[in-house]
DNA sequence: CGCATGGTTCGATCCTTATCGAAGCATTGA
DNA sequence: TCAATGCTTCGATAAGGATCGAACCATGCG
């Protein structure tokens, strides 16, 4: 009959709360235990076990075993490119909440995604390294611009290492706030590993935000100035 | 308790058959009739009706009435790219289809999505206008670049009309095919509308393909190389 | 081996929701 | 005013699927 991929079979994945409780939990790009995502659903094991079942046949996540644990994580980047899409709609056309709560604020500002930096100071990276040609736009991807090397060299990130891998160098991942991208693949993940090596930020234990020291913000700010 | 955007809610809206296949069919940004979507739906009335109502009360549709007839629409960009990112996941963790039909693959050379040019044309279109600069990435949107006044006043695109709408000038929207963009907001829709006027294309009535001429190709691509 | 821990499978229950026929409301046109 | 069209509401039905307790498998540890 029709075509065209079988989106209701990937969102009425998403659909169920327990599932997306544990798919946002896994937003981070971090493996969890079957048992962790059950408490973070908030159901009981069984529950929990049908339902990780069913988005690894879904394609949403994948199982690694390690022993007597089953860690699960997001299957890539796509699917956590989808949630924080689906995301973005969900804030727009959701209930307005009353005030945003700090926690809400820092997130925006910063936060992981996956394995690499979004939100607001995500967004401004990402515009702040091409507008300067450090990253280029070139027919279907983000690339290396002509003053990449030296920028990346100077910030003692290989580049030679990186591209080695199989996962893409650079990729732009779309943002909550639908109309920014910030940069995610190899190097993207590569870049907020180094800010958090030199303790300019650290991750809030409670939510996937992303805490920025004082003397980190300075740091960022004129690693964005260039 | 969760302070994050129920995203449970948004994708359980899409995650129906038959919501899907209304949302679908009004991924072109045309408005159609409750009757109409219905039978697009493949179901009867009443069911329509309520699932209707369900997508508006979401957000996800808005809602015109004109006469005796109601028309429904997506209820703006973040929808359609909602929509777009989602089908790259359930295309990617979908069943391989044997080999693709050939409207499958005219959908993926150049198909309409809201009402820009979406597809490998809709990328390459907009890859060559950033990177003849007649397009620019600053700060957090897609802007008119240096060349940009010049390319648009000959393709008789008037700018200044143009961004004093309500609608962004220019925006991105993630493609299928998730690592690309192409060209979304008034802009976008200007420039498909010209080559459409143009006779370099016209749509395919069975599905949102986009078809182009032999003599419209050729312009198109002498287009992209400026 | 025996026991604890992590996880799945099974079966029963229950709740949600998709579905459609029939009746009702609204708008248009005669 | 009456009839036709487009759509919604109501009520009943049915099906899907989320949930959990209990029993069952597997791994690691003493």
């Amino acid at each position: 009959m029709r075509e065209e991929p079988d989106i209701a079979r990937v969102a009425s994945l998403v659909g169920d709360p327990a599932r997306a409780n544990m798919l946002t939990a896994l937003m981070d790009g971090g493996a969890l235990t079957a048992s962790e995502l059950a408490l973070e659903a908030g159901v009981t094991m069984p529950t929990a076990s049908s339902h990780l079942a069913k988005l690894v046949e879904g394609g949403l996540l994948t199982l690694q075993r390690q022993g007597r644990h089953r860690y699960y994580a997001l299957s890539g980047h796509h699917v956590a490119s989808m949630l924080e899409t689906i995301s973005g709609v969900a804030e727009r056309v959701g209930p307005k909440r009353a005030r945003p709560g700090p926690r809400d604020t820092a997130m925006r500002e910063a936060r992981i995604c996956y394995d690499h930096l979004a939100g607001d100071r995500g967004v401004a990276l990402y515009d702040s390294l091409l507008s300067r040609r450090i990253l280029a736009l070139r027919d279907d991807t983000v690339e290396i611009g002509p003053k990449g090397q030296a920028f990346f060299d100077e910030l003692g990130i290989d580049l030679g290492s990186l591209s080695g891998q199989r996962r893409p160098l650079c990729r732009s991942c779309l943002d909550w706030s639908v109309r920014r991208s910030h940069l995610a693949g190899a190097l993207g993940a590569a870049l907020l590993e180094t800010m958090m090596e030199r303790k300019w930020a650290r991750r809030d234990p409670q939510s996937r935000a992303i805490l920025f020291s004082p003397a980190g913000k300075q740091n960022f700010e004129r690693l964005l100035r260039g």
